[in-house]
DNA sequence: CGCTTATTTGATTACCGTCAAGAACTGTGG
DNA sequence: CCACAGTTCTTGACGGTAATCAAATAAGCG
């Protein structure tokens, strides 16, 4: 039964518009900034390593269009610790994972656009693009604190905690994107999750399998259903008030 | 024999200018500005814990004079996870570490100072003060570079390999500070290296001594000595280059 | 000198990793 | 439509790293 599978993304709305969006709300001219974001669309083959690929030619970064990537480290004898997840929304390519000395992998196919029109509206006068710079302060923050939250599961949470911390983590972020249907997320293969829960993918699968038989998860076709998201908040010790 | 402990610091030149000037040459009018932060000195009893009190009616945020601070998440259970170390010249109080969602703890006894002068210099148009705000930059960037080795080290390092790249990076951001005899360290307690570590207190326990069996650590008398930093750096997995 | 905190040591347990192999699924070309 | 390869998922057996429990020693401190 394989029932944790990559889909190709449905976009109804822009990403970025509604994450954005559902920290504070935009104006017109936010909206009109992140669609012009179209330009110099590009496709990435998936698996591919991409430190470079990525970016190259878009100095201040390009955002991803459909598709997931990773920011991580690897090390010499194969290990790899993946830092963050990136979807689409997410601006790759620019100065800011280079600094951070990540390595960006594409997890599927992935379709980048140059994310200048953008930048340039975050860096306009405070009066313009008031409301986007806000909230871009504010995904920006709750970027910090997943990162902040994921060396606090990998350093003190069990295996099972740290996959129902990251589930409920992950439920959010798609939902603030508007790439989700009910409770149902999209999960990255069992070996994606190993290595950003920092488990071997034998282990990820049996506590797939345990919280399955917790009805914590339902398995469907080629995604995966939250039952009763308060008991997975109570096994990633979550609390209620946040998120 | 107790050969792990902390010590107060005696200071020379200025944790903070030394680190600056370590990122960028500061010119004289940004040695002053850093010179400026000495007024409403307060100090924070060890072992408390400090979410709001450090900082308190500063909302800029204090600069750490003297004395070690952690700032870290707290479990109901009891678990702990210290997700950095707060040495002198980092700045606590402020909304950054707040923004994290992190509680800060005073590891010893805490001297902090109002950090309102650095932050008006900070931002300062830019001609004035032009090399602090760069090595600020910097600092910050090296700062986030350390959270990323973090999880990496708490995801996927074995408990000898966290050790040593821990050491080796609190050796250099202690040399950076100015604040180190040759190659000793002052290390925390043990307790709280589990807590940075992700590890149990006899884990770490044992894993020094096994550091120490393998002369990659030389016990003295209040402080650690490393004999041979290109050995540390092997067992860290460390690039030559970097730090 | 007691008292407290920190370090050390031993014994035992268990969580999770490794190794190995098979099953299920996906996509491709004949 | 089926054979094939390539992933991905699943399962079992086994081993090891690191946690837990318990207690003794050592070091700081008033």
């Amino acid at each position: 039964m394989r029932s944790e599978q990559l889909s190709p993304v449905t976009h109804r709305a822009h990403p970025l518009a509604q994450l954005l969006n559902s920290y504070r709300p935009l104006d017109p001219e936010d909206f009109q900034a992140i669609q012009d974001c179209v330009g110099d669309l590009r496709t990435h083959a998936a698996g591919v390593e991409a430190p470079d690929a990525v970016g190259y030619g878009s100095p201040r970064g390009r955002m991803i269009a459909s598709g997931w990537a990773a920011g991580g480290k690897l090390l010499p004898d194969g290990r790899r610790q993946i830092i963050r997840l990136l979807l689409p929304s997410d601006v790759v390519g620019g100065p800011g994972l280079k600094d951070e000395g990540l390595v960006i992998m594409a997890l599927t196919e992935l379709k980048t656009v140059d994310a200048t029109p953008l930048h340039r509206a975050l860096e306009a006068r405070p009066p313009a693009h008031a409301a986007l710079q806000e909230a871009w302060g504010l995904a920006q923050r709750a970027a910090q604190r997943r990162l902040v939250q994921h060396a606090l599961r990998l350093g003190r949470y069990s295996a099972y905690e740290r996959m129902a911390d990251f589930l409920l983590e992950f439920y959010h972020q798609q939902r603030r994107t508007g790439m989700l249907d009910h409770a149902a997320i999209y999960l990255p293969t069992q070996e994606v999750l190993a290595d950003l829960l920092g488990l071997s993918i034998v282990h990820v699968n049996r506590t797939l399998q345990q919280m399955r038989r917790d009805r914590l998860l339902a398995p469907q076709a080629t995604r995966v259903v939250i039952p009763d998201l308060a008991r997975l908040m109570t096994a990633a010790m979550a609390e209620p008030s946040l998120q």
